[in-house]
DNA sequence: TGGTCAACTTGATTCCGGTCAAGGCAAGAA
DNA sequence: TTCTTGCCTTGACCGGAATCAAGTTGACCA
């Protein structure tokens, strides 16, 4: 981006000073930007009728969000809440239109985003759909770790409370401890708390019960 | 879209005449533009490492499809394949891409219907994490009948065969009957072959086991 | 006329994961 | 210290939907 662009959306942009538990947007709410969040995570999250939740993103500093809702003219269709004390931004969706007028460059990266987005959703709902709950707890631990280190310990940090995590992959937090004790039990993983030890990748990774 | 902007698209626009079962595309793919179908039906469709397939979207005539792909980089996450003999347009990559650069408001039509397709995908995840399989079939059939008929019966016609809709609605095709059985039985639908006709709207819309 | 095949239904049984209930444990407050 | 409170774990039990198996029906073809 030019120095003259980023001035004209910091124009349109303000900071948010968010405690845990505040909520960013409900659901129904109507759009008015899109969201970066600086520290702190965000989630992403549905209420059914009876009151149940289901986690569908967990935000993470340096990812944006909301953006989607932006070019819909609908209202939000999740709600946002933040999950520790967060600083987050909000960009006018004014600025936004007025770029992808100006910049085709920009309107790209703008479509290219949202393609991401689409296309993590139908991961979701892959996972959803054909994978047991084991194996999305397996797909999570093993996340964004493409890279061939078997044979190395992995450590890895849970992004959040394990209720939270459990939401988002559709099981209950009970399910949830049950399995991480199944995958303990089979020597392949050490829970300490938050911090998650992989004891072998490539045996996680086609372990099939 | 200005006539000259038609004949630019109509360019890089080719015919596919689908046999029933043909494969438009596989998942993983090259992406080289999108599809609109004229007549008969496609599927887009996942399917898992067993051999399970999830229908995740059935596409009418007059609808597109693959446009998010094209700004992805990625190769496609779906498979395509004709439900039924079918004509469809390919229209190519390079068309699209040109119109972006020249023209903002294609650029922001193209940014809405990404949009859209991720607030379906987004209920997708609702109902797949939220709903039971009874909820599931009973929006499905109440699905664009927004509009209030009340006390009127209402006749719709199965768009796919069972088995398709029930992979579409994440249900086995046994659930599935059992289910349009026992709405059958509770006098709120009556089923004949393909034909439904939904007896009572309201008593279906807030019907709870 | 019967044969075959796909689509669908129905019944019996199984099992994954949810629900309910109880308890552990660490951190902070009184 | 003891009492919360939130978070997590564990156990017992249950139920919704899948699976397995056996028909039924209708369309098309030989």
């Amino acid at each position: 981006m030019s120095p003259e662009e980023v001035e004209r959306i910091a124009q349109g942009t303000r900071e948010l000073h968010l405690a845990r538990g505040d909520v960013l947007f409900q659901r129904g709410d109507h759009c008015t930007g899109f969201h970066v969040v600086i520290h702190g995570k965000v989630k992403l999250a549905l209420i059914s009728p009876q009151g149940l939740e289901k986690v569908l993103e967990i935000i993470d500093p340096g990812q944006s969000f909301g953006e989607a809702v932006m070019f819909m003219g609908k209202p939000y269709p999740v709600y946002a809440q933040a999950l520790t004390d967060s600083l987050a931004l909000h960009i006018n969706k004014n600025v936004i239109v007025g770029g992808i007028e100006s910049d085709p460059a920009f309107c790209r990266k703008m479509l290219a985003g949202l393609s991401i987005r689409l296309h993590r959703m139908i991961q979701n709902v892959e996972s959803l759909s054909l994978r047991s709950s084991e194996q999305r707890v397996i797909d999570y631990l093993l996340h964004d770790l493409e890279e061939i280190k078997n044979g190395q310990d992995v450590h890895i940090s849970l992004s959040a409370n394990k209720n939270v995590i459990a939401s988002n992959l559709n099981i209950t937090p009970e399910t949830f401890s049950r399995i991480l004790h199944n995958l303990s039990d089979a020597g392949l993983i050490h829970v300490e708390g938050k911090d998650v030890c992989i004891k072998d990748v490539s045996k996680l990774r086609t372990y099939d019960k």
